[in-house]
RNA sequence: GCCGGCGUGGCGGAACUGGCAGACGCGCAGGACUUAAAAUCCUGUUGUAGCGAUACAGUACCGGUUCGAUUCCGGUCGCCGGCACCA
């Protein structure tokens, strides 16, 4: 055969996969079905990175196998396409968003071919197009319906130079998570969705899925589930009292003081009683000045001042305990309030030396005069009256069984996960489909009246006092509202990016449906998603807000399962040569077009695949590329020696079936670096013989189908096989023949290897010594205690 | 600080439930082919000593369990990622 050239050959069979409609989404549901997913691209004006191949390679492998395997498989692609780099090059450029979004998909939809994936192109969606955001706005509305989401006054992360409002989850060590700018608080209304109402759910439903352990932590501890109590503490003179939230109530006789949050509303409700308002007044004003980075920088470093004229009491013991604010305590967690136990919790340990407040030791087992002692397994209850000698856990439950028979307290649950900021002060997302009437309020617009089309505008920017700048489209925000009739006021903001990702793995199974976000029987086939992989950067973020909408789908009846994905995994990053993140600045980018022109998509394919463990990070090597492409081209001239033997020979056949089993199981365990390693070893053992039988060629063609696509359809072809390899059957093993009769062992004298034997598998324990004891012959010189004969793996004689 | 992960040749990385450490690839060295180079093929390649068979050491470090530890346990150091005053 002549030499592989891949640019023809790739092309060749781009061009038969699409005439054939090779990879169409099959749609008998009587068969087994696969879903197979990976986290669309935001079609960004660089063009592919050379990341996003790993990820869509290695489940283009799993896809392509379970097509050789019977299943109708659904492999899908699409474009996450709003935000705010293309509303940011529009501006710049004075081009439409629309137009830069459609260039850069064509781009990145051109790559992603010369790539050779499986995608079933047919279903590709766009969350910028009107028939897509349509329902994107659908489950907005029905949100609203159901009180999920609502319109609140509250501080938002302003990021300064965007001039936008951020998520939590957008802003990284104080600055905006996209530009860097500084983040700010600032006090907007702003549209937010009840996630918190699913925290319990969303922890809890982890059982159902088998997710890499690392994303389930990851998801436990944004939520931040955590059990306690809540308490009154009354305050003197007073009927009111300050309710606090702790998870240590066991420790309540130790509470020497209290500590309110800067901006907690009793500080104005006891003005008249509050002798020193104006300097709490001054701390509160310096607290709000600080941004959250501040905050947390100066976090050793506590700062404070005492409410003058106002004290709580301890329930428990009925003593007097001054009250403090500090910005140590949050508004936005638990109440606001917090009982001090210096004792036994760090902060208030320093707050307490900081202020020389008095620190009292309520479990025994530390130095509490040197530091807090914080250890709930081992201590007992001391100084605590009826929960004296008790340990931590049984006071716990005890005190609050006090507390709850008293009517002063009770079992709490708390969560760190917040409500989701859900409005962006933006042009290039969703419209929120809502208008707000004077009379009425905020209403809904009719679902007949969706999708509610972005206009036109004349400029992209933002406003200075942060309004969208759709604000400024008077004929479009002007309408009227549809429950009275009246004047009313479109919403302005838009959605954030998140909204159009959290549910378009459902718009896939039937993407070109106008009746429906998609057909309910197709819904059901399909869910849920039976392998889904994205980047670890998106555990907190992307899943979570997309398993919160499935969940909100299900308990709507609009689909079939709790959970949208059964399965997920995570790949690591790909890191320039020098072992540091690719960047234009570093000078480190590998430009994946260039690869694929120099060696190939093929090569590229198997590159990435052999690289390391799939999820962790790994440098580039250009060296490892070309070792890869020495490989294919072993492959390809291996057909010159291809003999019409179709069975596997004697000599190889273990080898053959250890070979489909390794590979096979290797696929499916995402260790696709020892799988290739595996058909680099088979080729070897061909070479070395000087022959491949037909059956066994193509075998190795069928188990490299999945990495290297084209170039095996193409020697498919070559050594004259039937229709396609893609039309073709997976590869079975007999587990029978994957053992050789004759095995070579280790002997070793107390441990270390002396010699190898070479011994029948099955043979008894008796006969293995005895030849092993040959083997060692004079080496064995001193009393032996022990003889250790582990089948087919090792011989330990032990000497003393 | 807390949570998670990792530490193996010159390099990327293998090693099933504790059983011959270094598969596979890269690089390097030597050889074949060539006028020559590239490409390709063959041989070697953890370190130390030895011509050699071989011996000893060796999976970040210290210790433990075991006939046997890269793997399990305790401690130390270092790197990476996430969270970060969450009461």
């Amino acid at each position: 055969m002549e030499t592989y050239n891949p640019k023809v050959v790739e092309k060749k069979w781009q061009g038969i996969w699409e005439t054939e409609e090779a990879f169409k989404v099959g749609t008998d549901f009587s068969k087994p079905k696969f879903y197979a997913l990976v986290e669309f691209p935001y079609p960004s004006g660089q063009g592919l990175h050379v990341g996003h191949p790993r990820p869509y390679t290695a489940l283009d492998i799993i896809s392509r196998k379970r097509r050789l395997q019977g299943y109708n498989v659904l492999f899908p692609m699409g474009w996450d396409a709003f935000g705010l780099p293309t509303e940011n090059y529009a501006m710049k450029n004075h081009i439409h968003p629309k137009i830069v979004t459609k260039n850069n998909v064509g781009r990145f939809k051109q790559q992603l071919q010369d790539l050779g994936y499986s995608f079933d192109w047919d279903r590709e969606v766009n969350t910028t197009d009107p028939n897509y955001y349509k329902w994107t706005q659908w489950i907005f509305l029905k949100l609203f319906k159901k009180g999920l989401a609502y319109k609140s006054e509250m501080p938002i992360n302003w990021c300064t130079s965007c001039k936008v409002g951020l998520a939590n989850e957008e802003v990284v060590n104080g600055k905006c998570e996209r530009c860097g700018g500084e983040v700010v608080h600032k006090v907007k209304s702003q549209w937010m969705l009840k996630i918190t109402e699913y925290a319990d759910r969303l922890i809890d439903d982890l059982d159902l899925v088998d997710y890499f352990d690392r994303i389930k932590v990851s998801q436990k501890n944004w939520i931040g589930r955590s059990h306690g109590a809540e308490v009154d503490f009354v305050i003197g003179g007073t009927k009111d009292s300050l309710t606090v939230y702790t998870t240590r109530p066991d420790t309540l006789f130790g509470a020497t003081y209290m500590v309110v949050s800067p901006e907690h509303p009793m500080i104005e409700k006891y003005k008249d009683q509050i002798t020193n308002y104006d300097e709490l007044m001054a701390y509160r004003e310096e607290a709000a000045k600080k941004s959250d980075f501040e905050r947390t920088e100066l976090a050793k470093d506590k700062t404070g001042v005492e409410i003058k004229g106002l004290k709580a009491i301890n329930p428990v013991n009925d003593k007097e305990i001054p009250i403090w604010i500090s910005d140590y305590v949050l508004m936005s967690y638990g109440t606001g309030a917090i009982m001090a136990v210096p004792a036994h919790d760090t902060r208030d340990w320093e707050f307490a030396k900081k202020f020389d407040l008095p620190i009292i030791e309520v479990v025994a087992g530390g130095n509490v005069e040197e530091e807090a002692f914080t250890d709930v397994a081992t201590g007992k209850l001391v100084n605590s009256g009826f929960l004296d000698g008790l340990e931590v856990a049984e006071a716990k439950e005890k005190i609050t069984e006090f507390l709850t028979e008293k009517g002063i307290g009770h079992k709490k649950t708390n969560f760190k996960l917040r409500d989701w900021v859900f409005s962006r002060q933006r042009y290039w997302g969703e419209p929120i489909p809502i208008v707000k009437c004077d009379k009425c309020g905020y209403v809904p617009i009719d679902e007949s009246e969706l999708p509610l089309q972005l206009p036109d505008v004349e400029s992209y920017e933002p406003t200075d006092n942060g309004e969208s700048p759709l604000a400024k489209m008077t004929d479009w925000v002007n309408t009227t509202c549809p429950c009275c009739g009246g004047p009313a006021k479109r919403e302005t903001d838009t959605m954030p990016q998140w909204a159009g990702s959290s549910w378009y793995f459902l718009r896939y199974i039937d993407p070109h449906n106008e009746e429906a976000l998609a057909d309910p029987e197709k819904l059901k086939y399909w869910l849920p998603v039976d392998w889904y992989n994205g980047g670890m950067e998106h555990t907190t973020l992307h899943l979570l807000y997309s398993r919160f909408w499935h969940k909100f789908l299900y308990d709507e009846g609009v689909v079939p399962t709790k959970e949208p994905y059964s399965k997920r995994t995570s790949h690591g990053m790909i890191l320039g040569e020098n072992g540091e993140k690719m960047s234009k600045s570093r000078g480190n980018v590998i430009n994946p077009d260039d690869i694929v022109g120099e060696f190939g998509a093929d090569t590229l394919r198997t590159y990435e695949m052999f690289i390391g463990a799939f999820e962790l990070s790994a440098s580039w090597s250009q060296e490892g590329v070309r070792g890869c492409r020495r490989f294919l081209d072993r492959v390809w001239k291996l057909s010159d020696l291809v003999t019409d033997e179709e069975d596997y020979s004697k000599d190889l056949e273990v080898t053959m079936h250890q070979t489909i089993k390794k590979v096979s199981e290797d696929f499916e365990a995402m260790k696709f670096n020892t799988a290739i390693a595996a058909m680099m070893s088979l080729v070897n053992d061909f070479n070395k013989k000087g022959s491949v039988t037909k059956g066994e060629y193509k075998t190795l063609l069928q188990l490299l189908n999945p990495v290297a696509p084209h170039m095996t359809e193409e020697l498919w072809e070559g050594i004259g096989c039937e229709g396609r390899i893609y039309q073709s059957t997976w590869p079975e093993y007999d587990e029978k023949k994957t053992i050789e009769d004759t095995v070579e062992i280790a002997v070793q004298i107390n441990g270390k290897t002396k010699a190898t034997i070479t011994i029948d598998r099955n043979i008894a324990k008796e006969d293995a010594i005895v030849k092993a004891k040959e083997a060692l012959g004079s080496k064995l010189d001193k009393t032996i205690v022990k003889e250790i004969y582990v089948p087919g793996r090792i011989v330990n004689i032990v000497q003393k």
